[in-house]
DNA sequence: GTGGGTGCAAAGTGTTTGCAAGTGT
DNA sequence: ACACTTGCAAACACTTTGCACCCAC
C-alpha cells in the first residue's frame, strides 16, 4: 500500500468518525493507526496486541467497541473463514471483489481476483432471477510445497 | 429428493458410522434420520429441536458430538454464513460443489453449480502453489422480480 | 461542563468436555 | 462384560455490556 493510499483510507475513516459526532480518544487513534499501517488480516486479539504497542492503555472492550465502526465505515470489512474468532481484512476499499485461499496447513492467507469468475458469477445470478451484489469466494488448500518436501517455507507455517 | 436417495444418503451414513466401528444408539439414530428427512440447511439447535420430536431424551450434547461425524462423512457439509451460528447443509453429498445465493429481499438460499467457475478456481489456487481442497462461494444479491414490480412472488419474502 | 468514551470485570452466546451412569454389540 | 455413548452441568473461547470514572470537545 502506497503512503497515499494510506493516509487516504486513515483519512476516509477520520472523516467518517467525525461525521457522525463521535470523538477521537488517544486510544481510538492508537487502534487507527495500526488498522491502517498493515495490509495483513488480523483478528480482534492481535489489533489488541499491535495497538498495546503504541498504545499501552488501550483496553480489549475498546478494541470490540471499535471494530463495528470500521466495518460500518466500509474501510475494513469482517471475514468468516470458519475458525472461532473473525477475521478483518484492511485490503478491502482497495479490491471489494477480491478472494480468499485459506492454507489448511498454513493458516496462510492469500489473496486473488478472477473477472473471468466474476462474469461468470454475474451471469449465473442473473439466470436465476437475481443481481448480483456482493460476492466472496473462499478456498480451503493444502500447501503443495508441504506435500512435497514435507515441511512448507512460508515462515508462519505450523 | 427423491426416496432412493434419501435411502443411499441415510445408508452411506450407518456405513460409515459401522465402519468406524461406532454404535447406533436410538439418540443418534433420530438424529440420523431427521438430518436425512431434510433438504434445508439448519443449525444445531433446529437439528436438536427436531430430533427431539423423534426422541426426546436427545441431548444437545449428543447432536453437538454428531455434527462433526456427519461432516467428516462428507455427507453434510459445515456453512458459515457469517452469522453467530453454523448451518449445515445436508444436500452436500449430491452437490459437493454447490454455491449459494443468498437473497437480501427474501432471505432465500438458491444453490448452483458451475464447472466453468471450478475449473477457474483450481487453476488459479494451484498457480499460487496450493492445491484446492473445498471451495465455496457466497453471492449477496437482490430479487430482480422485486426491483421491478415492486413485490417478489417468492412464497417467504418479506 | 457534559456527553460520549474508557477500563474492568461480569455476563452472554454458541460450542465443547469431564464425569458417572447407561447401553449396544 | 466391555467399550462406546449419553445427559448433565461446568468449562471454554470469543465477544458484548453495565458501571463508575474520565476526558475530548
Amino acid at each position: 500500500m502506497s503512503a497515499e493510499d494510506f493516509k487516504s483510507a486513515k483519512e476516509k475513516f477520520l472523516a467518517f468518525i467525525e461525521g457522525k459526532g463521535l470523538r477521537l480518544t488517544t486510544q481510538r487513534m492508537a487502534i487507527i493507526d495500526t488498522v491502517f499501517s498493515t495490509e495483513e488480516h488480523f483478528t480482534a486479539e492481535q489489533l489488541l496486541d499491535w495497538s498495546r504497542q503504541r498504545d499501552q492503555s488501550v483496553s480489549r472492550a475498546t478494541v470490540y467497541r471499535t471494530l463495528p465502526l470500521l466495518t460500518e465505515s466500509g474501510l475494513v470489512s469482517e471475514m468468516d473463514f470458519g475458525k472461532d474468532h473473525k477475521y478483518y481484512d484492511p485490503n478491502y476499499a482497495q479490491h471489494p471483489n477480491h478472494n480468499h485461499i485459506i492454507c489448511q496447513d498454513c493458516d496462510r492467507i492469500v489473496e486473488f481476483e478472477s473477472e473471468k469468475i466474476e462474469r461468470l458469477e454475474d451471469e449465473i445470478t442473473h439466470n436465476l432471477g437475481f443481481s448480483l451484489k456482493t460476492q466472496r469466494i473462499q478456498i480451503n488448500a493444502n500447501c503443495e510445497e508441504l506435500k512435497k518436501l514435507g515441511s512448507c517455507r512460508n515462515k508462519d507455517c505450523r
